[in-house]
DNA sequence: ATTGGTGCAAATCCTTTGCAATAGC
DNA sequence: GCTATTGCAAAGGATTTGCACCAAT
């Protein structure tokens, strides 16, 4: 059986975004970024730096912890991907850089995507439908106060 | 001029409902216990473990941060306090338990509170109100998942 | 008198820093 | 060749652990 892969199934064509973007900045473009980048998105969902790590290290084997945080901070600043903190040790780096939010079993410890507008109300109805029962909602808005702004 | 106290303003008739919370749980009213949360509510917003351990050591100087710790995430285990990730290195506890938000300042790290309901839009009208521009919102639901409900 | 709480020191976990070596441009 | 990135080792900050002692019940 022949599988037909379009241009996207090809790692090399997922890279342009980030090769653009680091083009731009006059930032260079590195084996390091491409493999964390391509590592992220084969997984599809939030992932903890360690995680990274230990997967970029099978293809890249001299690669250090220093490189993978500053790397994935990179991604986030450059907006192709999102740093979660679910209130967990470690913080979450997430290629979907779509409008969704995550919920935590604080049994088990996994985490789930929500997704969904910022409604609380349809968040949590929506979590509900997906068996998740949430007795607790955490929202923190980031952003710069008025005391910084005029500043 | 005669400061009249109301009963509340005495600090000892305010820790019944953590004696009797400790009570009804066959747990030990100790000092160390009485002065953290007295610290917490003489604060009324939320503070960091190592901003309370300082003050704390004030009144009762052997006291150590794991006391600190425990003591804190006991309150939170009885209802008398939130615990809040801001995404800052440390957590904040918080002596305010009604249902309430913070926004952090990406400058200054200044943390506020943001009253009103779970409603993110309603939310982010308020914050703006307040001078603050926020530009990312981060909602973690925490609760149980379907797997473990069912274990 | 019991044993839950505490203090101390040390360990752990996640993340960042300093600096020399390397690899993109 | 220039200098941004990297790897290594080590530091850093927040929180937790192990264990002997103390103090609330």
């Amino acid at each position: 059986m022949v599988v037909h892969q379009r241009p996207t199934d090809v790692p090399e064509h997922r890279d342009q975004d980030l090769i653009t973007l680091l083009r731009a900045r006059g930032q260079r473009v590195t084996s390091q970024r491409l493999v964390i980048l391509r590592e992220l998105r084969r997984r599809g969902r939030h992932a903890t730096a360690e995680e990274i790590y230990h997967a970029v290290r099978r293809d890249l084997p001299g690669t250090s912890t220093p490189t993978v945080y500053a790397t994935l901070d990179l991604l986030v600043d450059l907006g192709l991907a999102r740093k979660i903190d679910a209130g967990l040790g470690a913080s979450l780096y997430d290629p979907r850089t779509e409008p969704h939010q995550h919920m935590v079993c604080r049994r088990c410890g996994r985490i789930e995507d929500v997704d969904g507008e910022l409604d609380a109300r349809a968040l949590l109805r929506t979590a509900s439908g997906q068996g998740f029962t949430a007795d607790r909602v955490e929202l923190v808005l980031h952003g710069v106060c008025a005391t910084c702004l005029t500043t």
